[in-house]
DNA sequence: CCCCAGTCCTGCGGGC
DNA sequence: TGCCCGCAGGACTGGG
């Protein structure tokens, strides 16, 4: 489940490729149902052929390849989408490839065992209008505790569901939107607009220390293995996780209570019910 | 505004 | 032992 963590992992092992010009795309023959491309593939080659790669960036959880004619190449991994350069997870569900000259390595892969992930060419103005400041929120690692107050306190949701909202923040998904609580000591149900100044400042916090330790772990592998790097190398992060699919196990933070799940929006949340009391950071409980 | 259910998709593990 | 169902959830859509 790439998140901020694997999409940047995946964004700084493709920067190999700055500098490259495109000498072939092709999706790669697949028995299973073949993922989105768009344009038509016919049209994606005449845009992209003998065009450089002029920076690989990240946009939330998407990694663009910028090139030379303005146009930029999109790669949205989803749930279980990696770019490579080398050594894929297996060969039946390599999806698309893009090839260079002038750079080693000579290829790009996007692989996808679901399938739910796309590649997408885009002209600046597409790229813009359908990822723009205007849809998507300030990236989660850049975020200035203002920006985060100001446009979370706008939601009357639960500070977890408002995490996972691209439009208000851009980058956090599941996983992560459970550690940065956990660490940032927040019930994840609390609503946004009962956060105090400590909280916010402490959920600002937690957002950045919690991502930067998980990129320097090159992001979170599960049980399931399907995430790695551009090499085929599994993260570590999982390793490191306090709360994330560890329900029932005791809180490594506080070491009294064992870990909950419950479900928002459709998704499991862990937390620890000591750690991330609702009115254990309060000054008085009058009124509730 | 907010919430929920459904959609896409595959692999895996729990339960019977 | 083998099979089936449910679950995993990011992004999106439509209905209440």
């Amino acid at each position: 489940m790439p998140e901020l963590p694997e999409v940047e992992t995946m964004r700084r092992g493709a920067a190999a490729v700055v500098g490259g010009r495109i000498t072939a795309v092709a999706r790669v023959p697949c028995p299973a149902k073949p993922i989105t491309v768009r344009p038509r593939i016919d049209v994606f080659r005449r845009r992209v052929l003998g065009k450089a790669v002029v920076a690989v960036e990240r946009l939330g959880k998407r990694v663009v390849l910028r090139l030379d004619s303005s146009d930029a190449i999109v790669i949205e991994p989803r749930m279980t989408g990696l770019v490579l350069l080398a050594h894929p997870p297996d060969r039946e569900h390599l999806r698309f490839c893009v090839r260079f000259r002038g750079v080693t390595p000579r290829a790009l892969w996007y692989w996808d065992r679901r399938g739910l992930g796309s590649v997408r060419l885009f002209t600046a103005g597409q790229l813009d209008a359908a990822l723009g400041a205007a849809v998507l929120g300030p990236d989660a690692l850049n975020v200035t505790l203002g920006q985060l107050r100001e446009r979370m306190r706008a939601v009357r949701r639960a500070v977890k569901v408002a995490l996972l909202d691209q439009r208000i923040l851009a980058g956090v998904g599941n996983l992560y939107a459970c550690e940065i609580l956990h660490v940032a000591r927040i019930h994840p149900a609390q609503r946004c607009h009962r956060l105090t100044a400590d909280d916010w400042r402490r959920l600002h916090a937690a957002l950045r220390s919690v991502l930067e330790e998980a990129i320097r772990y090159e992001g979170s592998t599960l049980s399931d293995g399907t995430y790695r790097n551009v090499l085929n190398a599994p993260g570590a992060y999982q390793n490191h996780h306090r709360v994330y699919g560890r329900a029932g196990e005791i809180c490594p933070t506080c070491g009294g209570a064992a870990i909950c799940r419950i479900v928002q929006a459709q998704r499991s949340t862990f937390f620890c019910v000591a750690c991330q009391s609702k009115r254990g950071r309060r000054k008085t409980n009058a009124g509730r």
